[in-house]
DNA sequence: TCAACACTTCAATGATTGATGAAGTGTCAC
DNA sequence: GTGACACTTCATCAATCATTGAAGTGTTGA
């Protein structure tokens, strides 16, 4: 499978024009602080353990304990995670009774986390 | 030393550690292989600078030096976050004369850029 | 009040990562 | 061939990160 790119061929005359910097700047190239924040949601999930954790989420709210005793690890390690993952804005936490209840905080996370792992079923390009 | 996992063994039906919470199975957990791959992605994406570099791709190839000018840094450096990228396979690579082409491997990874762009310039929760 | 429970935070440690200059590879023009 | 150019790889170093036990916080029920 090929590209489907916003300009699809690098211009006939375009091949030696590499140094002077002819090129169409990208329509809105995100300021830095953009790209920070874009770059904090993504590093939060970038990791197996939380992703894993995210993926659970998708299907509803979980409690820490779930969490830590699904994972084979210890609350302290899935607390540390679910900090992480609330200080990016991924997940959303609620307390009820002893219990504390973490959810994913939108629809954009949903998507973004079952997108990635429906790509990385996909058969190797 | 005492304070590890209190549960004895759960039985076979006895999944919930919370206050009898029944949530749906998760649908398809994924294997740890596929967490893995899925985690590459986005660690290959979650950082502002190679983040960046993806997005100036979305808009068509570019070759190193392009980038590493429009960075500001060295040739060097753009080449390595280039090499990391090719590794995770967010981008392909192409060789013309004495210059080298980098563009996305695919639309999947278009969608994930802009989608993650977008919603970073979302107003905060 | 006290004990038990469900987390959370702290601090230390080992592992991973990103940036960089120097050296190496590949291509072109002469 | 030689030199110039466009990268790529290597080796090093500083910074960041994930995990863990211990200690702290907040809630419930006796």
């Amino acid at each position: 499978m090929l590209i489907g790119h916003i300009d699809p061929e690098p211009g006939p005359e375009a091949l030696e024009s590499c140094s002077g910097h002819a090129h169409a700047p990208s329509p809105a190239l995100p300021s830095a602080a953009e790209l920070e924040r874009a770059a904090g949601y993504l590093r939060a999930a970038a990791e197996p353990a939380r992703l894993r954790v995210l993926v659970q989420l998708a299907s509803g709210e979980r409690c820490v304990s779930e969490l830590a005793d699904s994972s084979g690890e210890g609350l302290s390690t899935t607390s540390q995670r679910l900090k992480l993952l609330r200080a990016e804005g991924l997940v959303v936490r609620r307390r009820e009774g002893k219990h504390v209840y973490y959810a994913l905080s939108d629809h954009h996370i949903i998507d973004l986390v079952l997108g990635v792992i429906e790509h990385a079923r996909e058969p190797l390009r």
